[in-house]
This record gives structure tokens, sequence and C-alpha cells, in this order.
DNA sequence: CTGAAAGCGCTAACAT
DNA sequence: ATGTTAGCGCTTTCAG
């Protein structure tokens, strides 16, 4: 039997001893069958998500389902559309409730979390919350990473620091951005909107770029740039690359997620890194215990951050 | 009942619409149960080709999804390492047998192929294999690809075309050389191992770099060089860039893969794409009608490839 | 063409 | 501390 205290021990020896010898392993449909479990998770997220080049959710997936190993489930991974709309089929696995609790990952159309409300399954979200109020959530240290970031440049000598964002309502943007903002203030800096791009559409090498251009033609000495995102730093350095602004020597930029290119650029990118393993066999504990009901409901877990210094940040001269 | 022959029309119609009013969804604990099926289908890849940066097959994945939601499978992904050893657990669904069947994607550990070949499951390939007598296997059309790729150069009045590749002994490298060999011979070009670089061990960027470095140095005039894929010509055109070699000015460079960035290069890469989604699509058909004993098991299927002209290819002047 | 019943491999409740 | 049994929701077989 499985773990049951009325068993003796030398029974439970005996029994191990023939598990092994006979290679037997429970069969999941007749368990499933009478204790109404499935000992599946869904895993769901964006198509776009999952097929932008970073691996970003994919590395998040994987450590859901590294974990999922040590706590025996399984875990089916779907995509939906990031333009969900009333008429597009819910992920079968709901349907068929062949899940016992989902995983949401990254940000996914509020009207599809709607949909799925009422079928009231256990579910966590990573990197991405609605109402953390009755969720558990895993979520990057936003605020506090922004927050090195900006005092990486405010250690260098950088007086005249820039945020530049994009899809500003993304919880996690608005962290970093505050992380930004909180940064300036402490360092007795006076914030100012006139150093803050932050209504691109998507944090994408595109918007990168274009908020670099429109910051510098501001023309108002700007010398270090905090990118909401390793893409959009990118976009941004290819910017000053075209109107020969040398980085780090006539602007120094930081971005935000390691992304796997970083390290490659020319000049490699400092950037704020953390552990997206970590983050999906974070969520994967907070599903299973909720399942076990070993946590209430709200519980938030913050990855933590690390800074990387390369060489797109030097000293101001 | 589900499609059973012997019930009249009118009560199947009856069926149908109490189904749709309870909203019944069979239970696959149930039905696993008796059929001893459990409507699971594994996806093996290597960890490192699941997260690496383009995400080629991560959309194979999202095919064999897409495709299984038409034949009410659910995709189970695991990855294993790409140094398995004799000591490293086989993924658990193979050990549970709570998989029908199962897809390898891309190159794996023979000894791993090995290993699990005793627990006899329905098994196909794509990307990769071992033994296409055995197994159905979905491929690139590799072959006639890189003959594709050849020709187009040959087309721009080139004569002096090298091959760099890496990993040689992979199925499909060897499959883009062959085809490099034939476009040469074809077109009347002597061809010699002088201008084919193929000891470089992985075929990345770094090794790209490399192997343009030494094609360069044997100083024999080469005017177009055939990558074995994007990433090789992603690292040839830096090392070019580096040497001040203009492309394609003063050489020609295709790939093969149409990786997400080729066109955002300077200058954007000529290349060979691929539908990643359509082989998912189709080794999701393949294991389907294996396991509905459609389908002898020695079935190829070869998808499609497209000659993508951008900027990096130019007539010789 | 339809109804009835056995049994898939487990868990949980009950008996010993 | 251990043995026995009902029943989870289906499919398949057999009876009508």
């Amino acid at each position: 039997l499985n773990n049951n205290p009325r068993i003796s021990p030398e029974t439970v020896l005996k029994v191990n001893k023939a598990i092994k010898e006979l290679n037997y392993h429970p069969s999941r449909s007749a368990r499933g069958l009478v204790s109404r479990k499935t000992g599946n998770i869904g895993f769901i997220l964006t198509e776009d998500h999952f097929l932008r080049s970073e691996p970003f959710y994919t590395s998040v997936f994987l450590g859901t389902e590294f974990e999922a190993r040590r706590d025996e489930y399984y875990v089916l991974l779907t995509t939906i559309s990031s333009d969900f709309k009333n008429s597009d089929p819910l992920p079968r696995f709901i349907l068929e409730k062949n899940i016992d609790g989902l995983i949401i990952a990254g940000k996914v159309p509020p009207l599809f979390l709607k949909k799925i409300s009422k079928y009231e399954l256990p579910m966590t979200f990573v990197d991405y919350y609605q109402d953390s109020d009755s969720y558990p959530v895993v979520l990057v240290d936003n605020l506090a990473g922004g927050m090195e970031a900006v005092n990486h440049l405010i250690s260098l000598g950088h007086k005249k620091i820039s945020f530049i964002g994009a899809d500003i309502d993304h919880p996690s943007i608005q962290d970093r951005f505050s992380g930004y903002k909180i940064a300036i203030e402490r360092a007795a800096l006076k914030f100012s909107e006139e150093f803050c791009i932050t209504d691109e559409e998507y944090p994408n090498r595109e918007s990168g770029y274009n908020a670099a251009k429109r910051l510098l033609e501001k023309n108002n000495g700007v010398t270090a740039v905090f990118a909401a995102n390793d893409a959009m730093a990118i976009g941004a350095m290819q910017y000053f690359h075209e109107i020969k602004l040398k980085v780090p020597e006539d602007i120094s930029i930081i971005g935000f997620d390691n992304v796997d290119i970083a390290k490659e650029l020319v000049p490699p990118l400092t950037t704020i890194g953390i552990s997206t393993i970590d983050m999906g066999i974070e969520v994967m504990r907070l599903i299973s215990d909720l399942l076990k009901n070993k946590i209430k409901t709200a519980k938030k877990v913050l990855i933590p951050y690390e800074l990387i210094v390369r060489k797109s940040t030097a000293r101001l001269k």
C-alpha cells in the first residue's frame, strides 16, 4: 500500500521489495477513477509568449516539469490566442475536467480568465496576476530589481537617467518603473516625466528603437538608460549605433531579464537576471501545496534577481 | 455511445442532445481503465534543444499539440539530458506506462533509444532518426533544400561556392551537404574538398565564425557560402564583418532554417525556410495513424522547404 | 436494435 | 495488524 500508517514496517519492506521485483507501477486510470483526481496540472500561456525567440516561458515550463516529477504530476501544456475571443473554445483539459489544477504563465486575456473562473479550478499564476488576493502567484521581484538597476547607474555617477518602457499597464513593467522612481527619489535626484518614455505598445526591439529615438530627440542630456527589458535595450542600442552614439562611453544602458543573447551583444549588455527555471519550480510547488490544502490561497513568492554587470554601463565621464 | 453502427440515427440524435445539455464529457480514467489506453502521447527532446533560443522544437511541439486536439490526445512533454547516462532514470511516463505512443524530436542520445527500445512503444521521429525502416519519421527535405540553396547561388553566377557545416554525422547536416554536392556536380562545377569545412563540432554561431575564418585563410577565391544552418551563417557573417568583407557585394551567403532573427540581420539573410508547425502536425498524424494501425511502420514524410531570398546573396560581379 | 451484466485496477470502508 | 468487499464510469459481451 501507499504510506498507510497502520501497516507494520516489515510488511512495508516486503511490499516495497515486490514492487521493485515486479516493476510495479499503479495504474493512474484506476486511481483516478476512484480518487476523482487526474494527477495532471494544466499549464496555459499565450501562443506568442510560447513561441517568442527568448525561451523565457519555455524555461518556466521546464521548471514546472522538473518539479512535477517529484510531485508525481504530469503537466499538460496548451496555448491560447493572445486575442482570445468569446467564441474561442476553452482548452480541452478544462472542458473534460482532465486536470486537478491550473498554472497560468504570463499575461493572458482577461476575458479568458473570466471565462474559466466558473470552473473554480485551483489555480496559480506565474509572472502575471490579475487578482493576487485570490490566487497564489510567483513573481519576479520587479520593483527591487528596477531599483537595483537604477542604483547601479547612480553608483556610476549618472544623474540624468531615463526609463524606457512599453505596455505600462503590465504589472511587471509597472513595478520596474516604480523601482526606477523610488531609486531616483531616494538618491535625491529629481524625478521628471521628461526622462521617461512609457507609452510604446509592446516591449520589443522595435519599441526600444523608437523610444530611444524619441528620448534623444528631446535633447535633454540623458547619460544613462534603464530599459524595461532586454529586448527594448537591444532596440535602443541599435538606434544609438545608428546615430554614432557610443555605448557605454557616450551613454550607459541597462536592461532587465538577462536574455540569452545579452552577453553576445557588442557591447555585452548589463542587465538584471532571474532564474526562470526556479519560477517554474516555485509555481509547481504552490499548486501542489494548494491541492494538498497546505497553503492559504493568497501566498506570493518573489524570485530573487541578480545584477549582471557587463560592458554596456560605465562611469560617467 | 460513441459511433457504434448498430445504433439507430434517432437514438444517436437524442444522445447527442443530452450530451450537449448535460455538458457531458466521458471520464478518461474510466475509459482508460477498460481500454488499457491512456490517450496520452509522450514528446521527448533534449533539454538544450528545448531551451535554445530559436523556438524550432517549441514550434514543432505546438504543432503536435494542435493536431492532438483534433485527435483527442494529450501531449506530455519531457526533456532528457543530451549526455544521457546509463544511470539516468527514464521519463516517468514510460516507466508508468502512461502514454500510448512516443514522439522523439531532434537528435537524442543513441543510448537513450537503446534503453527505451525494450518497452516496445509505438514511436515516431521528427527531424531525426536512427532507423527509418522501423519507425515512421518526419523530416525536412534537407537534400532538396540543400540543392535549392546551392542552385540559387549558381543562378547568381557564382562558381566558387563553399559549404560550411558541423556535426557532419547528423543526418540533416549530411543531407544538406549531399544536396550541395549534387547541385555542384549537376552544374558541372567541380566539387572540391578545398571549399568545404565540415569538421566543426556543433552547428552554432561560434563554429560558423571559426569555419568562415578557416575557409578564408585558405585564400581560394570563394565568392559564395552555403552554411549548414542560419546559426552558422550568422557566425560567418560576423567574421566577414570583422575583416571588412561586405555581404553580399564581396561574398554571398545563404543559410538554412529561416530562424526568427534571419530577417533582422544586416543584411537580412537569404535562407531555406520550413514550416515547423507542420512538422509537428505531421508527426502527430503519424503516431495517431500508427496507433490506429492505419499505416505500416516505415512511412516517411518530407516537409516542403521554401527558398527565401533576402539581401545576403547577390549576383557575382 | 436495445438492455443487462461483468470487469478493468484501484481506494476506502468495513470485518476480522 | 491484516483480509474482504463495494464501487468509481466506462466498454464489451451476451441475452433478448
